[in-house]
DNA sequence: AATCCGTTTCAAAGCGCTTTGAGGCATGCC
DNA sequence: GGCATGCCTCAAAGCGCTTTGAAACGGATT
């Protein structure tokens, strides 16, 4: 059933259904009554490509399959993520549209996009300190918006980002206050600009308390388990161990949780821990009571606010950048508490 | 730059630019060289929509973002699976295009899809025991392929499984041959399909050998870490607790293993875990040495096959069902262990 | 009765591509 | 020279929609 048939079925033309269709206020509402009864009926429903030719619109959203070059990671954030931002682009009609990178020239995806017409605007997941998609996305003039933000990327363009500074600040504050002194950084990747914030704020609190910074006490890598567990289990056979650690991960906490039962230490007492919950649907921090004591942003949430801030650059195409920036909430749980007198230490 | 003003450009006809850059064999070689030269010097990439209506193709397969119902919860195989089908759907030109439910008719998307012509096929994700999105993407006639089965659904389909019951049958037979003879089953919501195959895979290894299936051993909901912590602590404290834990999900069991730390069991030595691993990229078991003995396939692969085989099906309409059974594979970790000779069991 | 006006409807152009059916142009043969 | 034969190339139709500019209509006004 298309445009055509359907008029021919009613009797009109189909400028008359159209319009019907599309609330235009030239038809009566007589005619858009029976019209759109007759469009349920015969379950009509306009050709998307057509229409968008027509209109010159796609009514998707484009975004890259976030996957770490290295290990062909996929991002697991992307599934609460997606499913944040979709909801809400849904609201304005729009879908996402989810291409695989082959290689690594994402690029040439987004040129794809802007020549052929294949999306109205993408999401740009996880920057770099330094990333050249917005320099690229900015000159080809195509739509978007960053999840996150980019320190070396000085030209204006619209993001929306946790105030990964500040939660990392506050969090290394909280640790120094309950006493602790050697405190450790279980970082992600520090090419991606939400890893340099966080240290950024780590470094900012031990200076201000006037703390010496240990490059051995940082570490950084993909944020798996197994860099988590790997990394504790190492610092705490330090001459000096840390007595608190801060994750920029649940998953990788998952690993710190792992390496301190088996050295039969408790959290929260022997060893305080404080984690980045990003609040994925599947992995819960607790339920009433947080498991870790963390600094909390919900990134299905996120997604939703970037998806409303990229249909107000896309429906209103003068409009300046947008940049919204999230607090993240310090939740106490149980993983934390006072530094011990004598840290824990393990044989090396 | 389209295809009017590049023919211009060229002084040709849009016929020949058209047949020279899609591969026709009426085009001089010489003509499509300069033609193919010509379009990347000006950038030149066909419209998608003007090219999907002239040929009537979306190029695009559309999949709904599997969140359960219950607690919204996206599943968190979604990534890696989603990562594998859009490499391969990659390959022949193929884009995904996601949308989220608004509330739970499913069965709405597809109408559309199909109505609208939005895409070529669809992806279904997790699949009920009776899923009566099957039944109506056949009766439609939109290309499907289930990743998943459906017990309770007679016509034929196209689908790629994991060989579950099997997998959950040797796994059992794995560890009653190490001596178990209480086994826990953490599994999956069993309204799933995938779910109520573990569980018939369990109970049929538990009859060849003669030993009751005990209702207390088994339970099921959404697999998340929590729920493998709680039903642990409860089933350690039975009179007659478990030995050994079969255990659907690797988030679960690191639930499960968080319990049994706190319980200051040894895993593998007091008590044994299996798992089934879908070797999830942020997500793995161990490095060299796994971590959790598990019934172990790739979500991500059973992905990739799923978009060569819904590929050729849209490719070749009169195609029969395609079915591909994967079997799991049982790797052997340090999770497992002889059967200890008193159980361990918690105070209640 | 003629005119005007607002409402409602329409035919046709256009979006950018593919594809059909036809035509131009050397070449080779009689 | 005339004519079929391939090889290339082309103009135009069509995909299903929106939208422009115009027309039909009924009712009110002169």
């Amino acid at each position: 059933m298309n445009l055509k048939t359907l008029a021919e079925a009613l009797g009109l033309s189909q400028t008359t259904v159209s319009r019907a269709l599309n609330g235009y206020p030239e038809v009566s509402e007589a005619t858009r009554k029976r019209v759109e009864e007759a469009a349920v009926r015969f379950g009509y429903r306009p050709n998307s490509r057509a229409k968008g030719l027509a209109t010159g619109r796609a009514m998707l959203i484009g975004q890259v399959i976030p996957t770490s070059t290295q290990h062909e990671m996929v991002n697991p954030v992307f599934g609460d993520f997606v499913a944040g931002a979709s909801q809400n682009l849904a609201q304005h009609g729009y879908d996402m549209l989810l291409t695989r990178v082959p290689g690594d020239d994402e690029g040439k995806v987004y040129r794809e996009f802007r020549a052929r017409g294949a999306v109205d605007g993408v999401i740009i997941q996880a920057p770099d300190v330094k990333d050249d998609r917005i320099t690229l996305l900015n000159k080809i003039g195509l739509p978007f918006i960053v999840h996150g933000r980019s320190t070396g990327v000085t030209e204006p363009y619209s993001w929306v980002d946790v105030n990964n500074t500040q939660a990392f600040r506050r969090a290394t504050e909280f640790l120094l206050q309950l006493g602790h002194r050697r405190i450790a950084l279980i970082n992600g990747l520090e090419r991606m600009d939400f890893a340099f914030r966080r240290r950024k704020g780590y470094i900012q609190a031990l200076e201000n308390a006037g703390l010496p910074v240990d490059p051995q006490l940082m570490c950084t890598d993909e944020m798996t388990e197994q860099f988590g567990y790997h990394k504790t289990r190492r610092m705490l056979a330090f001459e000096d161990p840390p007595t608190a650690f801060l994750c920029a991960s649940m998953l990788s906490a998952v690993g710190i949780r792992r390496a301190l039962q088996e050295a039969q230490l408790v959290m929260g007492r022997d060893v305080s821990v404080i984690i980045h919950d990003d609040d994925l649907s599947y992995l819960r921090n607790g339920e009433e009571i947080p498991i870790f004591t963390a600094t909390r942003s919900s990134v299905r949430h996120a997604g939703e606010i970037l998806a409303d801030a990229l249909m107000q650059l896309i429906n209103d195409p003068g409009h300046p950048p947008i940049n919204q920036l999230l607090e993240a909430q310090l939740v106490v749980g149980s993983s934390t508490g006072p530094a011990p007198l004598k840290a824990a230490r393990l044989p090396s």
